[in-house]
DNA sequence: CTTTTATTGGACCGATCGTTAAAGAATGTG
DNA sequence: CACATTCTTTAACGATCGGTCCAATAAAAG
């Protein structure tokens, strides 16, 4: 019953998912997702309710999507250790690009609204799913003979995660060229 | 000649400077701003000009501050390395107390505003900062037979400040218990 | 068909944004 | 003293903010 939707909910959310990604929360107005989305505000509100929980949409879209890219990565037929190394590679690579300026949307959601608790509950739960994700590929790695028995997965996912954190934040910065180079070559050291 | 300033400027900008720390650039307004440091609308912009000008300022300003207690850190006349150690567990220290939700103002405006030129221009001078007196001092931890002959103390440092963009950022996240105990385990490996 | 329900686009709301203007108060100069 | 200059205070500006309301529209239900 009722009219039908004229737009694809999924297709509008990713585009809200971007556009919050690039200009952050609070630099991103109801006009500029209406915009860019297509839409009038009637239909935005009707669908998401308001800004703050597009946003929060938005942000757990992001989780889940990640996720899923993060698998695929780390689900290689070949070497554990490889794939972890080339994910710290590739963080830095795309960190260099023009896409280093959106950085990742859950660093920039945890820098920006540190005191919005459901805002940081998604943050904790996509920077938990890269914690079980990589520990788990450092424990094939470890299991396959690539790791030393005496290295601790969790520790070092725990660790991985924060450089990654880290290698965003500085790939907003101008010194990402100087830096991220460097980074990667002693993040690898610790991959041995 | 002319009326006196009835605030002392310093002061002031530093004070603005704590409230842009903790609550980013467009999350504060004017009117928090001149709240928070006493003054009518009409000293703030007779002093500093603007919202943004008065940022750009307090950035400078933090900057400058950090330079001087990070110097102050690592002049120690003891262990070069143990210096650079006691910097990194202090990083992970502050962010696992109330501080940690501020961050760092560096790290929070490459994050917020990655498209402000002069901004990041203040960034980059921070974290190039960092660079060489983290630098300068590996160099004598290696001169003092500390590290080895073969570790490259700028690849070291650059590897450092994005480590320690990366506390800053899980440390306003609800991980932080968990994670930075071991991040600065792994990160005090590398220091060997 | 009519009725009911849901979506749409846009006018509109009060609140707040950063900024400006102007009048009064305080200081230095002659 | 008068005068020029600077700072303080406050009212007000236009623009934009997030959010609401509503008449028009479209589709499902009877």
């Amino acid at each position: 019953m009722g009219r039908t939707k004229e737009f694809d909910p999924d297709a509008a959310l990713r585009a809200a998912m971007d556009l919050f990604w690039r200009q952050g929360y609070e630099a991103t107005s109801m006009q500029d997702l209406c915009e860019h989305l297509g839409l009038g505000r009637g239909s935005v509100y009707g669908a998401f309710g308001g800004k703050r929980e597009l946003f929060l949409m938005a942000v757990r879209r992001y989780v889940e999507d990640s996720r899923e890219s993060l698998l695929a990565r780390l689900s290689t037929s070949g070497s554990a250790l490889d794939a972890v190394r080339g994910l710290v590679r590739d963080y830095a690579e795309t960190a260099l690009q023009e896409a280093g300026r959106k950085g990742c949307l859950l660093t920039n959601t945890a820098v920006e609204l540190p005191a919005d608790e459901e805002a940081q509950r998604h943050v904790e739960s996509g920077l938990e799913t890269m914690e079980v994700l990589l520990t788990a590929t450092l424990m094939r790695a470890k299991a396959e003979g690539e790791l030393s028995e005496d290295r601790d997965p969790v520790v070092l996912a725990r660790f991985l995660v924060t450089l990654l954190q880290g290698i965003r934040v500085v790939g907003k910065t101008p010194v990402r060229q100087r830096f991220l180079d460097d980074t990667v070559d002693q993040a690898l050291a610790l991959l041995a």
